[in-house]
DNA sequence: CGCCCGGATGAGAGTCCTCTCACGTCCGCC
DNA sequence: GGCGGACGTGAGAGGACTCTCATCCGGGCG
């Protein structure tokens, strides 16, 4: 059976993540502090680790970078607050596979997992992020990031966003924007695109989006 | 580098997803009619199939058939008009590995074109679909079908009717399907819950969503 | 038989989202 | 410098969503 390792130690989330873990088929153990984690985590009878970020003892970060030390791959995804972003970015480099940010509804929690323990994958964390500069976004959540600050966008604006990070640095017509994000059959004589645009500057940075006249817009790199 | 053959007669539809394949970095083929369809997806020069329903000279569903009967396994997506959900559950039954509904965002066409590509898998459609008796939930569109007929719930109501097809036959409490649905900080005290079981009976039919006096809902298998 | 409690239901407030429209602004060309 | 077309912008209509609240209903138990 697939045992997954829970290194919390607020007492009400342990229980509730490990009640929705066991009722989804997983043996679970919960580590209360850092070291007990860290010990656990090296003892090779877990198939993941969740790990929170503010731990007694042994922070996570710390946890997480001493496991890999050890030439430790086991998965982990980090329970990060939603209000710091930057931790997510420092986890995902710190060789993180994955990270989720409180609170969160259980079943996203569970999506992770189920995607970290398919067999036969390996995958780095980047095929959930797409990222450009300082511009991040999160395929699976859909949210975005600029500089490690957390931005809220619309499932539109999410769409749009998509579209260009998928093509940084190369000019993407209103036609192209259109029937990939509203579709093939939409008006082509509306300005939606340039309002949504104009959404994305507002919340992302308008330096990042360059208009090429006649043509259409542009993500600028770097 | 990867081909993907298109079997589409529309001129207009068939141009505007051969630009987005080729700039997602594709080499494309059309196919105008299933005739010519079969034949260039036998020679073994393709990595996937995008095939409308709709063809001349010989049907979608008549293609596949044939296509499988020859035991030839390349992935075959189909592309089904939006109205005749009962197509959809046919061409999964037929061999099919996923289906598109048109009118569609090109961006979700690309998204089921990458998921099937993706080397070392064997994905055999139930991935992507969650479903018990006649109601069925794809998770990748995050829609909704009863007896083939398309229904379209609200985030909201997809997700509480994902966590009913993820324990079909058991009870749910009311905290089990706040903390899955609605996240662990939510006020226990509400009857949201109640509210959109409600939706859900509605929409999908009163008879699938039992409550148990005491204990909470249960959708009942079968 | 009547009460009580858990559940069902209808209405609606507040919010967000999407898109349109009308108008202001700016660039580039003549 | 002036003009025209392309782009930017603000406002807002219309609708969908989520959740709350008050009230109704109905079954089981005393």
């Amino acid at each position: 059976m697939t045992s997954i390792l829970i290194a919390e130690d607020e007492a009400r989330i342990a229980a509730f993540v490990e009640k929705g873990l066991r009722a989804g088929g997983y043996a679970t153990t919960i580590a209360p502090d850092g070291r007990t984690a860290l010990d656990l985590a090296g003892s090779g009878m877990f198939d993941l680790l969740l790990l929170d970020v503010g731990l007694p003892e042994l922070d996570g970060f710390s946890v997480l970078r001493r496991l890999r030390q050890a030439r430790n791959s086991l998965p982990v995804i980090m329970l990060t607050a939603r209000d710091d972003v930057t931790d997510t970015v420092a986890g995902l480099e710190g060789g993180a596979d994955d990270y989720v940010t409180k609170p969160f509804r259980f079943e996203e929690l569970l999506a992770r997992v189920r995607l970290r323990l398919r067999p036969g994958e390996d995958r780095t964390g980047e095929v959930t992020v797409l990222a450009s500069g300082e511009l991040q976004l999160d395929l699976l959540t859909r949210t975005a990031a600029v500089a490690g600050r957390s931005v809220s966008l619309s499932s539109r604006e999410f769409s749009l966003a998509e579209a260009f990070l998928r093509h940084p640095g190369q000019v993407l017509s209103r036609e192209q924007l259109l029937s990939s994000v509203w579709g093939y059959d939409f008006d082509p004589g509306s300005n939606v695109v340039d309002v949504y645009v104009r959404y994305l500057r507002k919340k992302l940075g308008a330096e990042r989006f360059e208009t090429v006249r006649g043509m259409g817009y542009r993500l600028r790199t770097g």
